[in-house]
DNA sequence: GTTCTAGAAC
DNA sequence: GTTCTAGAAC
């Protein structure tokens, strides 16, 4: 969803700089509608009343009727208003909506559409929440409560409807809204929804990878019944020549099979008719390519979990440019993946050669990683016969199969790449997906003996293959790893529950404000695992453990964050640590304490994302030596012979911080005020 | 004497 | 990661 300041029309016509808004928010339990009031209320200058039936009646639960009485009364008295309840159906939203009968208003909402999982975590997490819609009820309700929604629609008498479907287009919507002064109006219409029947999606490509039951894979070498599928691309006759050739596909295929490991690759088309599917069907039949390697699917592309196919890859027959739109699979994936595919891709390359694919890992905001496991989308550009873009072939036929074969070369050869950085991720069968992280954490949950035994097998056999051997965590050091894998028993240490991240207030915390960002990544355990496939979970955790230290500067402007990670940490399960820079804390009581915040040991998070981003993975200072350095103040350098020294002296130091510090935004500061 | 560190155990 | 505590440092 894109919707920026461009768009808010600054000179609207007289009457509209008058007309009050009505914002309907409409969204489950839990889906954000009393954050997006509050935020808005705070940061606007139109004047705002929120109409909020949970607390209407004095502070407690009251009636709709209660809700269109403030209504009204706030509508004469010229106030912008607020619905804050469910009206999750058209019934319910109808009185609200006809408020513009009775008075001059524009009506609006604001769908937040987000997973109905994210929705119940934070229901059950939430303490005092106004709706009182707390514990393992929550579930229940919000499952209710979602199966009759329906989503708003134009013609219900709305002037415009902007869907959310995350947590960034939640942000952006509310920067809108916020940012919204009394002369100013919004364009009319339907803002980021999603399209649920694309029908224009023509020939498609598809890749798709999963780790499915991947349990023995270390106590026998030969028994390698881990499955780590994945789609094939199938074709695009997105004016190409490829359409009625599946020759070169099933030839590149037949190549590449057996160099996937445990990939496997579907050919997926949206319809049952498709000529494409079964031309290449029987030409994979007829040269004995295993079926369980490779096959075709019929169904979305956009929606193959959904559909029963769980895939981790796509294949993009993209345009040369790169950009959404377009109509046809193109179109269907950048419109299912969200703005956020087409900001990575923007990041990666500006443009593509026929013949040539790149890879785009997903950012897990975007709905297609959420909902669908997508973790990787490889853009590839086949052959050219328009005229009007570059490299047209110019009816060259054979120049255009070779393009075609070299498009599919290297649409697999991206693909085997990731499936290698998957295999050496999954070590010792910690699979990422869903289905084989359920089945790996109950193997956890029961070490014993034998299965220690599997593992140091594993090991060695990995060893023995260059793989990276993963460090022997004691039974200290499993807190946090627990805490991820199973957030929801952990309802009073942990403070956020995302779909990949969770976050906690350090127990021991070395500072005023010191809160844990934890990845949910199985086998992603400290930053000696990260490599370049980490880039969206590292992105992840930064912008949420931004998002605290925002929060925590709003309460404490005198407060000064820094996210990072330890090189070697003590725990188990990859954390990033945002902690403020007072180090007022009683837990910081050794050298240890104080040079793992304030060496090079420690990571400045933005450092390790440009690094990976560069060279692939991140450098570490693991040295011991790090942690027996001399101790000196964080602002002033200045040396210190003891702890309880130290201490005193950082209590009071006014210092600038060290000019490296406040370069690249290592360091947060509240915004100061102009 | 007290304060502080650092290594072992968990 | 913390706690405990012996013994070094003051």
């Amino acid at each position: 969803m894109e919707i920026d300041d461009e768009m808010i029309k600054s000179k609207g016509e007289e009457e509209d700089k008058k007309k009050p808004i009505v914002v309907i928010l409409v969204g489950a339990p839990g889906s954000g509608k009393s954050t997006f009031c509050d935020h808005v209320m705070r940061v606007s200058t139109r004047p705002w009343v929120r109409v909020c039936q949970d607390t209407i009646g004095n502070g407690k639960a009251g009636t709709k009727a209660q809700c269109l009485a403030l209504s009204n009364t706030s509508l004469k008295q010229g106030k912008n208003i607020l619905i804050d309840r469910c009206n999750l159906d058209k019934e319910q939203r109808a009185d609200f909506v006809n408020l513009k009968n009775s008075h001059q208003v524009d009506i609006h909402a604001i769908v937040l559409d987000l997973p109905a999982k994210l929705c119940i975590s934070r229901c059950i997490n939430r303490t005092g929440h106004e709706g009182n819609l707390q514990g393992g009820r929550a579930a229940a309700v919000v499952n209710r409560m979602l199966q009759k929604k329906e989503s708003p629609k134009i013609n219900e008498g709305f002037t415009r409807i902007t869907f959310c479907y995350n947590e960034n287009d939640v942000q952006s919507a509310m920067d809108t809204y916020g940012s919204l002064s009394s002369i100013n109006t919004l364009p009319s219409g339907c803002f980021g929804e999603k399209k649920t029947d694309s029908k224009v999606q023509v020939g498609i490509m598809k890749f798709l990878k999963r780790v499915d039951a991947p349990s023995k894979l270390a106590s026998d070498k030969t028994d390698k019944t881990e499955k780590t599928d994945k789609t094939t691309p199938g074709t695009s006759n997105d004016n190409t020549t490829q359409e009625n050739h599946p020759v070169n596909e099933v030839e590149t295929v037949e190549e590449f099979v057996n160099k996937i490991g445990n990939g496997r690759l579907v050919l997926v088309d949206l319809s049952h008719g498709s000529k494409i599917l079964s031309l290449v069907k029987t030409k994979a039949a007829k040269k004995n390519i295993d079926s369980k390697k490779f096959f075709t699917f019929v169904g979305d592309i956009t929606k193959l979990q959904s559909g029963g196919l769980k895939c981790n890859v796509i294949a993009n027959a993209a345009n040369w440019r790169l950009k959404p739109g377009g109509g046809g699979v193109n179109a269907a994936i950048f419109d299912a993946a969200g703005p956020d595919l087409d900001t990575a891709t923007k990041q990666r390359a500006g443009s593509l050669t026929p013949g040539k694919a790149i890879t785009i890992p997903l950012p897990s905001t975007s709905p297609l990683f959420s909902k669908e496991g997508v973790t990787h989308v490889i853009h590839v550009l086949g052959p050219n016969m328009n005229q009007k873009r570059p490299n047209c072939l110019k009816d060259d036929y054979q120049k255009g199969c070779r393009v075609l074969k070299e498009a599919y070369v290297s649409l697999f050869g991206n693909f085997e790449s990731i499936v290698r950085n998957q295999e050496k991720l999954c070590k010792h069968f910690d699979g990422v997906l869903n289905s084989g992280v359920e089945k790996v954490r109950r193997e956890d949950d029961e070490v014993c003996g034998t299965e220690k035994n599997k593992k140091f097998k594993g090991f060695v056999e990995e060893k023995e293959m260059g793989g990276k051997v993963n460090k022997d965590w004691g039974s200290w050091a499993q807190a946090l790893y627990k805490i991820a894998m199973n957030p929801e028993k952990h309802g009073n240490d942990v403070i956020e529950i995302l779909d990949d991240v969770v976050v906690l207030n350090d127990v021991y915390p070395k500072a005023q404000k010191h809160v844990l960002v934890v990845t949910r990544v199985k086998g992603l355990e400290s930053l000696s695992d990260v490599g370049e496939e980490h880039l969206p979970i590292l992105r992840t955790m930064h912008d949420v453990g931004l998002k605290w230290a925002q929060t925590f500067l709003k309460e404490n402007e005198s407060l000064v964050f820094r996210l990072g990670y330890h090189s070697a940490p003590s725990m188990r399960q990859l954390h990033l640590h945002v902690i403020s820079q007072d180090f007022d804390s009683k837990h910081l009581k050794n050298k240890k304490h104080w040079n793992s915040f304030n060496s090079s040991f420690f990571r400045d998070s933005v450092d390790v994302i440009e690094e990976v981003r560069e060279e692939g993975k991140p450098k570490l200072n693991d040295d011991e030596k790090f942690m027996s350095m001399e101790l000196r103040c964080n602002r002033c350098r200045s040396a210190h012979p003891n702890i309880p020294r130290l201490k005193s002296h950082i209590a009071i130091c006014k210092s600038p911080f060290p000019e490296n510090l406040l370069q690249n935004g290592r360091l947060l500061h509240a915004p100061t005020k102009v």
